[in-house]
DNA sequence: CGTTCAAATTTGGTATACCGAAATTTGTTG
DNA sequence: CAACAAATTTCGGTATACCAAATTTGAACG
């Protein structure tokens, strides 16, 4: 974490602390007050900025400080129809593509989820499961795709984080990633689409009815400013 | 052309000339010089560049000038295999989701085309061809899509245009148009898929062909160096 | 004549100063 | 006391100044 840009830095930093939670949906991010925070100028502050508007992270607004985005329902709906779509074509094209050490670093990363089911936290196997699914995306030998499944990803940190650890699913988490893997092994292309949609169409329904739970909440909460 | 921000107009400007060829792929994009050629100051042109890089139009390269992207034939064809991708589900999401009056509007397209084919210029063309391509991508009702359908367009900008200008075939152009408005009125999602794939599937090598063609002719006059 | 090393220049990165618009606050009036 | 208007403050947008890294150039030495 030592030779990025600097304003790569300070978009991980921010990146951070909006996906924990430290900076909530619908906080304004004031360049000099954040600048002066981060030890750094604006300018730098106001290029980490774009990058994570890029990402669907905050939003910009003319003349207005930039706001953490507060995803409507439909916004995470749209992202995570768009997200299941790009991972069920990386998964059709790395059954055509992934080399062989590919598939091993999946299958590795699946024994580790059964290894530690039962003794990790929630977030150390959120970030396990991150790492299949963006290895499953990079086995598919199309950079391109794997930029956008990465922004998706991103975008849904927050909401497939917050799925994620509300529900432990022994048979999703193991066996679903297992199945996978074995697709991959046989190249069957039918198996491995059968085996991630199981997987993710079950995802899909967990993570917006997390978002709209969040919402309604917020909204109850509504007396909360946003405080700097 | 008025009310966007400067770092937007000038993004415009040097996607313009990006695409129309002014700035030749390699051609490095110095900051001051650009600046003072555009009359603006560093700041929003540096976040100009920031923009096309985002968009693929433009390479950031650490502590060197950014210049612009010379995508190899294996980006531009990852990049084609995302955006077929991306616009078949469109058009499938479009069947269920498109109202009658963005049919209505993609069937006007169509009439144009239809109209004008023998009298309007190559670049009149496929402006409007780009046109249904985005209507088509809007009428999915998901913004996350269209957004990412847009970006691939733009990237694929130039390819798509010296392919159009050098093969102009009214079946392609009028008919299968025609045919994928008729299955969206229809609804029948296999009718699309069908059309979509017939008009794209031959798109595709068409683009890579010309690719191919123009970097082999840019190495060979490989002796050019990059000026300004 | 070639190679190497250092000085100078170029150039992107960062900080800061300035400007105009928008929002907030304050004061006055009905 | 409420409401509207003016002044002040706040904040993003832009320009500019400064810095450090990198490239280039040229001179000196082999």
């Amino acid at each position: 974490m030592a030779d990025q840009t600097l304003p790569a830095q300070i978009a991980d930093q921010l990146r951070r602390d909006i996906l924990r939670g430290i900076l909530r949906p619908g906080m304004s991010i004031k360049e000099r007050d954040n600048a002066d925070k981060l030890g750094v100028s604006r300018t730098p502050l106001r290029e980490a900025v774009r990058i994570l508007a890029t990402e669907g992270l905050v939003e910009l607004r003319p003349a207005r400080s930039p706001i953490v985005s507060i995803p409507s329902v439909k916004q995470v709906a749209d992202d995570v129809e768009v997200l299941l779509a790009i991972e069920k074509m990386s998964a059709e094209l790395a059954c055509a593509r992934a080399t062989e050490a590919e598939i091993d670093a999946l299958a590795a990363i699946v024994d580790v989820m059964a290894d530690r089911f039962d003794t990790v936290d929630a977030v150390e196997m959120f970030e396990i499961d991150m790492s299949f699914h963006a290895g499953l995306a990079s086995a598919a030998h199309n950079p391109s795709l794997a930029d956008i499944h990465s922004t998706f990803l991103s975008r849904l940190w927050r909401s497939r984080f917050l799925s994620a650890i509300q529900r432990r699913n022994r048979e999703r988490v193991v066996d679903h990633h297992s199945q996978i893997v074995a697709a991959l092994r046989a190249r069957d292309t039918d198996a491995i689409r059968t085996a991630l949609g199981a997987h993710l169409d079950r995802l899909a329904p967990d993570i917006i009815n997390v978002i709209t739970q969040e919402i309604e909440q917020a909204s109850a909460t509504a007396d909360r400013k946003d405080d700097l």
